[in-house]
DNA sequence: CAGAATTGGTTAGTATGCTAACCAATTGAT
DNA sequence: ATCAATTGGTTAGCATACTAACCAATTCTG
Protein backbone atom coordinates (compact mmCIF):
# COMPACT_ATOMS: atom_id res chain seq x y z
CA UNK A 1 0.00 0.00 0.00
CA UNK A 2 1.74 3.13 -1.20
CA UNK A 3 1.37 5.89 1.74
CA UNK A 4 3.63 8.05 -0.15
CA UNK A 5 0.88 8.75 -2.00
CA UNK A 6 0.54 12.12 -3.73
CA UNK A 7 -1.40 14.78 -2.81
CA UNK A 8 -3.51 14.47 -6.01
CA UNK A 9 -4.40 10.58 -4.95
CA UNK A 10 -5.28 12.11 -1.29
CA UNK A 11 -7.56 14.42 -2.49
CA UNK A 12 -9.02 12.64 -5.01
CA UNK A 13 -9.49 9.81 -2.49
CA UNK A 14 -10.64 11.51 0.42
CA UNK A 15 -13.08 13.33 -1.43
CA UNK A 16 -14.45 9.82 -2.85
CA UNK A 17 -14.57 8.45 0.24
CA UNK A 18 -16.51 11.48 2.25
CA UNK A 19 -18.82 11.39 -1.17
CA UNK A 20 -19.71 7.84 -0.58
CA UNK A 21 -20.21 8.01 2.97
CA UNK A 22 -22.92 10.62 2.59
CA UNK A 23 -24.45 8.86 -0.46
CA UNK A 24 -24.76 5.89 1.72
CA UNK A 25 -26.30 7.90 4.69
CA UNK A 26 -28.66 9.78 1.92
CA UNK A 27 -29.94 6.99 0.54
CA UNK A 28 -32.85 5.62 2.92
CA UNK A 29 -34.42 8.95 2.10
CA UNK A 30 -33.94 8.51 -1.87
CA UNK A 31 -31.25 11.31 -1.96
CA UNK A 32 -27.32 11.18 -3.06
CA UNK A 33 -24.56 13.98 -2.66
CA UNK A 34 -25.26 15.75 -6.13
CA UNK A 35 -29.50 15.67 -5.71
CA UNK A 36 -29.21 17.08 -1.69
CA UNK A 37 -26.42 19.30 -2.93
CA UNK A 38 -28.96 20.76 -5.27
CA UNK A 39 -31.87 21.21 -3.19
CA UNK A 40 -29.69 22.67 -0.38
CA UNK A 41 -28.75 25.64 -2.46
CA UNK A 42 -32.39 25.81 -3.44
CA UNK A 43 -33.55 25.78 0.05
CA UNK A 44 -30.41 28.44 1.18
CA UNK A 45 -31.75 31.09 -2.00
CA UNK A 46 -34.80 32.53 -1.24
CA UNK A 47 -36.37 33.18 -4.72
CA UNK A 48 -36.15 30.54 -7.23
CA UNK A 49 -33.02 30.17 -9.25
CA UNK A 50 -32.67 29.24 -12.99
CA UNK A 51 -31.03 26.57 -14.05
CA UNK A 52 -27.27 28.79 -15.12
CA UNK A 53 -27.88 29.59 -10.87
CA UNK A 54 -27.84 26.64 -10.24
CA UNK A 55 -25.20 25.02 -12.20
CA UNK A 56 -22.60 28.12 -11.04
CA UNK A 57 -23.80 27.56 -7.05
CA UNK A 58 -22.74 23.98 -7.65
CA UNK A 59 -19.82 24.52 -9.78
CA UNK A 60 -21.23 21.80 -12.49
CA UNK A 61 -21.78 22.82 -16.34
CA UNK A 62 -25.37 23.28 -17.39
CA UNK A 63 -25.91 19.78 -19.17
CA UNK A 64 -25.22 18.08 -15.80
CA UNK A 65 -28.10 20.44 -14.15
CA UNK A 66 -30.43 18.92 -16.91
CA UNK A 67 -29.95 15.73 -16.11
CA UNK A 68 -29.80 16.22 -12.45
CA UNK A 69 -32.66 18.48 -12.46
CA UNK A 70 -34.51 15.93 -14.33
CA UNK A 71 -34.41 13.47 -12.21
CA UNK A 72 -35.32 15.48 -9.36
CA UNK A 73 -38.55 16.70 -11.01
CA UNK A 74 -39.61 13.14 -11.79
CA UNK A 75 -38.99 12.09 -8.08
CA UNK A 76 -40.99 15.14 -7.38
CA UNK A 77 -38.68 16.79 -5.16
CA UNK A 78 -39.03 20.44 -7.59
CA UNK A 79 -41.02 21.91 -10.09
CA UNK A 80 -40.13 23.84 -13.20
CA UNK A 81 -41.79 26.37 -14.95
CA UNK A 82 -41.06 29.65 -17.31
CA UNK A 83 -40.42 32.47 -16.15
CA UNK A 84 -42.54 34.78 -17.16
CA UNK A 85 -39.86 37.53 -17.84
CA UNK A 86 -37.43 36.04 -19.59
CA UNK A 87 -39.16 33.16 -22.07
CA UNK A 88 -35.93 31.60 -22.26
CA UNK A 89 -35.08 30.51 -18.47
CA UNK A 90 -36.88 27.75 -16.54
CA UNK A 91 -37.49 28.91 -12.83
CA UNK A 92 -37.11 25.98 -10.43
CA UNK A 93 -39.13 25.57 -7.33
CA UNK A 94 -38.82 23.10 -4.42
CA UNK A 95 -41.71 20.82 -4.15
CA UNK A 96 -43.66 20.46 -0.73
CA UNK A 97 -41.83 17.22 0.02
CA UNK A 98 -38.45 19.13 -0.19
CA UNK A 99 -39.46 21.43 1.71
CA UNK A 100 -40.82 19.02 4.70
CA UNK A 101 -37.48 16.88 4.93
CA UNK A 102 -34.70 19.47 3.91
CA UNK A 103 -33.83 20.16 7.23
CA UNK A 104 -33.34 16.44 8.20
CA UNK A 105 -31.57 16.11 5.17
CA UNK A 106 -29.37 19.00 5.86
CA UNK A 107 -28.55 17.51 9.56
CA UNK A 108 -27.85 14.57 7.83
CA UNK A 109 -25.19 15.92 5.96
CA UNK A 110 -23.84 18.27 9.00
CA UNK A 111 -23.72 14.97 11.20
CA UNK A 112 -21.57 13.28 9.07
CA UNK A 113 -19.00 16.05 8.53
CA UNK A 114 -18.87 16.34 12.59
CA UNK A 115 -18.25 12.99 12.35
CA UNK A 116 -15.70 12.76 9.93
CA UNK A 117 -13.83 16.00 11.56
CA UNK A 118 -14.40 14.60 15.07
CA UNK A 119 -10.33 14.90 15.98
CA UNK A 120 -9.36 17.52 14.01
CA UNK A 121 -8.29 20.59 15.35
CA UNK A 122 -9.81 23.64 14.53
CA UNK A 123 -6.25 25.21 14.10
CA UNK A 124 -5.43 21.82 11.53
CA UNK A 125 -9.00 22.00 10.18
CA UNK A 126 -8.15 25.86 9.18
CA UNK A 127 -4.96 25.47 7.58
CA UNK A 128 -6.11 22.48 5.59
CA UNK A 129 -9.02 24.40 3.90
CA UNK A 130 -6.84 27.31 3.64
CA UNK A 131 -4.37 24.60 1.56
CA UNK A 132 -7.88 23.41 -0.43
CA UNK A 133 -8.90 26.68 -0.92
CA UNK A 134 -5.73 27.67 -2.40
CA UNK A 135 -5.02 24.91 -4.77
CA UNK A 136 -8.62 24.72 -6.20
CA UNK A 137 -7.83 28.78 -7.25
CA UNK A 138 -4.91 27.73 -9.18
CA UNK A 139 -6.72 25.01 -10.64
CA UNK A 140 -9.24 26.98 -12.06
CA UNK A 141 -7.00 29.29 -13.26
CA UNK A 142 -7.21 29.64 -17.17
CA UNK A 143 -3.89 28.26 -17.79
CA UNK A 144 -3.14 28.97 -21.67
CA UNK A 145 -0.64 31.43 -20.86
CA UNK A 146 2.49 29.83 -20.30
CA UNK A 147 2.04 26.11 -20.12
CA UNK A 148 2.35 25.47 -23.60
CA UNK A 149 5.39 26.61 -24.16
CA UNK A 150 6.36 23.58 -27.08
CA UNK A 151 4.51 24.18 -30.13
CA UNK A 152 0.76 23.35 -29.90
CA UNK A 153 1.11 21.04 -32.80
CA UNK A 154 -2.31 20.13 -34.45
CA UNK A 155 -3.78 23.34 -34.65
CA UNK A 156 -7.24 22.30 -35.70
CA UNK A 157 -10.41 24.38 -34.90
CA UNK A 158 -13.30 22.05 -34.95
CA UNK A 159 -15.25 24.50 -36.11
CA UNK A 160 -18.44 22.03 -35.84
CA UNK A 161 -21.50 23.09 -37.29
CA UNK A 162 -20.25 26.12 -39.34
CA UNK A 163 -22.77 27.58 -40.78
CA UNK A 164 -25.49 28.18 -38.26
CA UNK A 165 -25.70 31.45 -37.10
CA UNK A 166 -22.64 33.15 -35.50
CA UNK A 167 -19.22 32.60 -37.39
CA UNK A 168 -16.64 34.68 -35.02
CA UNK A 169 -14.55 32.20 -36.48
CA UNK A 170 -10.95 31.50 -34.34
CA UNK A 171 -12.06 31.34 -30.82
CA UNK A 172 -8.45 31.86 -29.20
CA UNK A 173 -9.23 30.22 -26.33
CA UNK A 174 -7.91 27.16 -27.16
CA UNK A 175 -10.83 24.44 -27.18
CA UNK A 176 -12.57 25.74 -24.09
CA UNK A 177 -16.28 25.39 -23.14
CA UNK A 178 -17.81 28.79 -24.62
CA UNK A 179 -18.30 29.60 -21.03
CA UNK A 180 -15.46 31.18 -19.69
CA UNK A 181 -15.69 28.22 -16.89
CA UNK A 182 -18.74 30.44 -15.17
CA UNK A 183 -16.60 29.22 -11.27
CA UNK A 184 -16.02 32.20 -9.64
CA UNK B 1 -20.65 33.16 -3.54
CA UNK B 2 -21.11 30.74 -0.99
CA UNK B 3 -17.20 31.52 0.65
CA UNK B 4 -18.62 29.77 3.82
CA UNK B 5 -18.44 26.76 1.99
CA UNK B 6 -18.52 23.15 4.35
CA UNK B 7 -15.00 21.29 4.16
CA UNK B 8 -17.07 18.93 2.08
CA UNK B 9 -18.03 21.02 -0.79
CA UNK B 10 -14.71 22.70 -0.73
CA UNK B 11 -12.37 18.70 -0.80
CA UNK B 12 -14.98 17.91 -3.42
CA UNK B 13 -14.53 20.93 -5.62
CA UNK B 14 -10.74 20.86 -5.36
CA UNK B 15 -10.51 17.01 -6.19
CA UNK B 16 -12.86 17.76 -9.44
CA UNK B 17 -10.84 20.75 -9.92
CA UNK B 18 -7.04 18.92 -9.65
CA UNK B 19 -8.91 16.18 -12.41
CA UNK B 20 -10.02 18.60 -14.46
CA UNK B 21 -6.64 20.41 -14.82
CA UNK B 22 -4.77 17.17 -14.99
CA UNK B 23 -7.62 15.65 -18.01
CA UNK B 24 -6.94 18.93 -19.76
CA UNK B 25 -2.85 18.39 -19.97
CA UNK B 26 -2.94 14.65 -20.25
CA UNK B 27 -5.67 15.31 -23.35
CA UNK B 28 -3.13 15.82 -26.09
CA UNK B 29 -1.63 12.49 -25.38
CA UNK B 30 -4.71 10.83 -25.81
CA UNK B 31 -5.32 9.78 -21.61
CA UNK B 32 -7.17 10.84 -18.80
CA UNK B 33 -6.79 11.08 -14.85
CA UNK B 34 -7.92 7.27 -14.60
CA UNK B 35 -5.86 5.75 -17.70
CA UNK B 36 -3.01 7.87 -16.50
CA UNK B 37 -3.26 6.60 -12.87
CA UNK B 38 -3.95 2.93 -14.18
CA UNK B 39 -0.62 2.73 -16.00
CA UNK B 40 1.34 4.20 -13.45
CA UNK B 41 0.51 1.96 -11.25
CA UNK B 42 1.45 -1.10 -13.65
CA UNK B 43 4.77 0.84 -14.11
CA UNK B 44 5.58 0.79 -10.77
CA UNK B 45 4.47 -2.98 -10.26
CA UNK B 46 7.37 -4.86 -11.94
CA UNK B 47 4.87 -8.12 -12.62
CA UNK B 48 2.14 -8.28 -14.27
CA UNK B 49 -1.13 -7.23 -11.82
CA UNK B 50 -4.27 -8.67 -11.85
CA UNK B 51 -7.20 -6.89 -12.36
CA UNK B 52 -8.31 -7.18 -8.54
CA UNK B 53 -4.93 -6.07 -7.70
CA UNK B 54 -5.06 -2.90 -9.82
CA UNK B 55 -8.55 -2.36 -8.65
CA UNK B 56 -7.35 -2.07 -4.83
CA UNK B 57 -4.31 -0.29 -5.46
CA UNK B 58 -6.43 2.47 -7.54
CA UNK B 59 -9.08 2.20 -4.75
CA UNK B 60 -11.95 1.30 -7.00
CA UNK B 61 -14.58 -0.76 -7.64
CA UNK B 62 -13.81 -3.87 -10.18
CA UNK B 63 -16.17 -3.19 -12.46
CA UNK B 64 -14.64 0.35 -13.21
CA UNK B 65 -11.41 -1.54 -14.25
CA UNK B 66 -13.22 -4.08 -16.30
CA UNK B 67 -14.33 -0.65 -18.16
CA UNK B 68 -11.16 0.67 -17.53
CA UNK B 69 -8.77 -1.94 -18.98
CA UNK B 70 -11.35 -2.01 -22.03
CA UNK B 71 -10.42 0.90 -22.87
CA UNK B 72 -7.07 1.14 -22.31
CA UNK B 73 -6.67 -2.35 -24.31
CA UNK B 74 -8.45 -0.73 -27.22
CA UNK B 75 -5.87 1.88 -27.71
CA UNK B 76 -3.23 -0.52 -27.12
CA UNK B 77 -1.71 1.01 -23.85
CA UNK B 78 -2.21 -2.56 -22.32
CA UNK B 79 -2.30 -6.22 -22.93
CA UNK B 80 -3.95 -8.77 -20.72
CA UNK B 81 -3.47 -12.39 -20.85
CA UNK B 82 -4.88 -14.88 -19.10
CA UNK B 83 -2.75 -16.51 -16.27
CA UNK B 84 -1.25 -20.24 -16.73
CA UNK B 85 -0.98 -20.67 -12.48
CA UNK B 86 -5.04 -19.14 -12.23
CA UNK B 87 -7.23 -19.58 -15.21
CA UNK B 88 -9.75 -16.90 -13.18
CA UNK B 89 -7.06 -14.42 -13.43
CA UNK B 90 -5.87 -12.37 -16.08
CA UNK B 91 -2.45 -10.64 -15.83
CA UNK B 92 -2.28 -6.96 -17.38
CA UNK B 93 0.64 -6.11 -19.47
CA UNK B 94 2.20 -2.68 -20.38
CA UNK B 95 2.10 -2.30 -24.19
CA UNK B 96 5.44 -0.82 -25.65
CA UNK B 97 3.72 2.37 -26.65
CA UNK B 98 3.22 2.89 -22.67
CA UNK B 99 6.47 2.16 -21.85
CA UNK B 100 7.76 4.74 -23.92
CA UNK B 101 5.56 7.48 -22.82
CA UNK B 102 4.80 6.77 -19.54
CA UNK B 103 7.79 8.86 -18.46
CA UNK B 104 6.51 11.68 -19.66
CA UNK B 105 2.73 11.06 -18.28
CA UNK B 106 4.34 10.78 -15.01
CA UNK B 107 6.19 14.15 -15.81
CA UNK B 108 3.02 15.98 -16.71
CA UNK B 109 1.54 14.92 -13.55
CA UNK B 110 4.56 15.96 -11.37
CA UNK B 111 4.71 18.90 -13.42
CA UNK B 112 0.92 19.96 -12.56
CA UNK B 113 1.32 19.00 -8.91
CA UNK B 114 4.34 21.15 -8.69
CA UNK B 115 2.45 24.06 -9.47
CA UNK B 116 -0.58 23.63 -7.71
CA UNK B 117 1.19 23.45 -4.65
CA UNK B 118 3.66 26.03 -5.43
CA UNK B 119 2.64 28.20 -2.89
CA UNK B 120 2.21 26.10 -0.39
CA UNK B 121 4.43 26.12 2.48
CA UNK B 122 6.03 22.40 3.71
CA UNK B 123 4.48 22.66 6.64
CA UNK B 124 0.73 23.64 5.59
CA UNK B 125 1.22 21.20 3.29
CA UNK B 126 1.79 18.40 5.99
CA UNK B 127 -1.12 19.22 8.36
CA UNK B 128 -3.58 19.47 5.29
CA UNK B 129 -2.20 15.74 4.19
CA UNK B 130 -2.01 14.60 7.79
CA UNK B 131 -5.53 15.89 7.77
CA UNK B 132 -7.09 14.46 4.48
CA UNK B 133 -5.73 11.44 5.26
CA UNK B 134 -7.49 10.84 9.10
CA UNK B 135 -10.86 12.16 6.77
CA UNK B 136 -10.19 9.63 4.87
CA UNK B 137 -9.96 6.51 7.19
CA UNK B 138 -12.40 8.30 9.06
CA UNK B 139 -14.62 8.17 5.81
CA UNK B 140 -13.62 4.81 5.08
CA UNK B 141 -14.28 2.89 8.28
CA UNK B 142 -17.27 0.59 8.14
CA UNK B 143 -19.84 2.91 10.32
CA UNK B 144 -22.33 0.00 10.98
CA UNK B 145 -20.80 -0.75 14.41
CA UNK B 146 -22.58 2.35 16.46
CA UNK B 147 -24.13 4.54 13.60
CA UNK B 148 -27.51 2.60 14.23
CA UNK B 149 -27.99 2.52 17.76
CA UNK B 150 -31.30 1.49 17.12
CA UNK B 151 -32.59 -1.71 16.19
CA UNK B 152 -31.62 -2.65 13.09
CA UNK B 153 -35.00 -3.10 11.39
CA UNK B 154 -35.75 -4.18 8.29
CA UNK B 155 -33.39 -7.19 8.36
CA UNK B 156 -34.45 -8.18 4.81
CA UNK B 157 -32.05 -10.82 3.01
CA UNK B 158 -32.60 -9.51 -0.41
CA UNK B 159 -31.77 -13.23 -2.19
CA UNK B 160 -31.40 -12.10 -5.61
CA UNK B 161 -32.06 -14.72 -8.28
CA UNK B 162 -32.02 -17.72 -6.39
CA UNK B 163 -32.49 -20.36 -9.15
CA UNK B 164 -29.74 -20.15 -11.81
CA UNK B 165 -26.98 -21.93 -11.23
CA UNK B 166 -25.49 -22.01 -7.69
CA UNK B 167 -28.35 -22.10 -4.97
CA UNK B 168 -25.97 -21.40 -2.01
CA UNK B 169 -28.65 -19.16 -0.65
CA UNK B 170 -28.81 -16.98 2.27
CA UNK B 171 -25.70 -14.80 2.01
CA UNK B 172 -25.27 -13.33 5.57
CA UNK B 173 -23.23 -10.42 4.49
CA UNK B 174 -26.65 -8.29 4.57
CA UNK B 175 -27.10 -6.22 1.66
CA UNK B 176 -23.25 -5.57 1.44
CA UNK B 177 -21.18 -6.01 -1.49
CA UNK B 178 -20.01 -9.37 -1.00
CA UNK B 179 -16.26 -7.68 -1.03
CA UNK B 180 -14.97 -6.03 1.99
CA UNK B 181 -13.91 -2.79 0.65
CA UNK B 182 -11.04 -3.54 -0.40
CA UNK B 183 -9.54 -0.57 -0.05
CA UNK B 184 -6.94 -1.10 2.36
C1' DC C 1 -13.14 -36.14 -2.04
C1' DA C 2 -17.68 -33.54 -2.38
C1' DG C 3 -20.12 -29.61 -1.43
C1' DA C 4 -19.75 -24.86 0.36
C1' DA C 5 -17.60 -20.67 0.19
C1' DT C 6 -14.59 -17.46 -1.83
C1' DT C 7 -12.36 -15.09 -5.51
C1' DG C 8 -11.49 -13.10 -10.32
C1' DG C 9 -13.83 -11.29 -13.90
C1' DT C 10 -17.90 -9.94 -16.49
C1' DT C 11 -22.42 -7.77 -17.84
C1' DA C 12 -26.42 -4.80 -17.15
C1' DG C 13 -28.21 -0.78 -15.49
C1' DT C 14 -27.77 3.67 -13.23
C1' DA C 15 -25.70 8.19 -11.55
C1' DT C 16 -22.90 11.92 -12.24
C1' DG C 17 -19.79 14.52 -14.64
C1' DC C 18 -17.95 16.34 -19.26
C1' DT C 19 -17.74 18.49 -24.31
C1' DA C 20 -19.77 19.48 -28.73
C1' DA C 21 -23.43 21.10 -31.14
C1' DC C 22 -27.68 22.98 -31.43
C1' DC C 23 -32.22 26.05 -30.98
C1' DA C 24 -34.78 29.88 -29.19
C1' DA C 25 -34.83 34.11 -27.05
C1' DT C 26 -32.69 38.28 -25.59
C1' DT C 27 -29.29 41.95 -25.91
C1' DG C 28 -26.17 44.96 -28.37
C1' DA C 29 -24.26 47.60 -32.08
C1' DT C 30 -24.70 50.19 -36.02
C1' DA D 1 -34.73 48.14 -37.04
C1' DT D 2 -31.80 44.66 -38.21
C1' DC D 3 -28.20 41.55 -37.88
C1' DA D 4 -24.49 39.71 -34.82
C1' DA D 5 -23.43 38.05 -30.50
C1' DT D 6 -24.64 36.26 -26.12
C1' DT D 7 -27.29 33.56 -22.98
C1' DG D 8 -30.51 29.75 -21.19
C1' DG D 9 -31.61 25.34 -22.05
C1' DT D 10 -31.42 20.97 -24.47
C1' DT D 11 -29.71 16.65 -26.71
C1' DA D 12 -26.25 13.26 -28.00
C1' DG D 13 -22.41 10.84 -26.86
C1' DC D 14 -18.70 9.69 -23.92
C1' DA D 15 -15.90 8.76 -19.39
C1' DT D 16 -15.82 7.22 -14.95
C1' DA D 17 -17.79 5.54 -10.94
C1' DC D 18 -21.23 2.50 -8.48
C1' DT D 19 -24.32 -1.84 -7.16
C1' DA D 20 -26.55 -6.12 -8.25
C1' DA D 21 -26.22 -10.33 -10.25
C1' DC D 22 -23.86 -13.72 -12.50
C1' DC D 23 -20.29 -17.54 -14.22
C1' DA D 24 -16.06 -20.04 -13.80
C1' DA D 25 -12.37 -21.46 -11.22
C1' DT D 26 -10.06 -22.20 -6.96
C1' DT D 27 -9.87 -23.07 -2.13
C1' DC D 28 -11.63 -24.54 2.22
C1' DT D 29 -14.01 -27.85 5.23
C1' DG D 30 -16.07 -31.69 7.00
Amino acid sequence: MPNDETFGQLIHGTARAWRQKLDERLKPMGLSQAKWRTLMHQSIAQDALTQAEIAARLGVEEPTVVALLHRLEQEAWITRTNSTHDRRCKMVLLGRRAQRVIVQINATADKLRHELLADITKSDLKTCMKVLARVRQRAEESDSDQATMGQPFSRVFVRRNGQTKQGHSIPRKSANSRRSRGLK
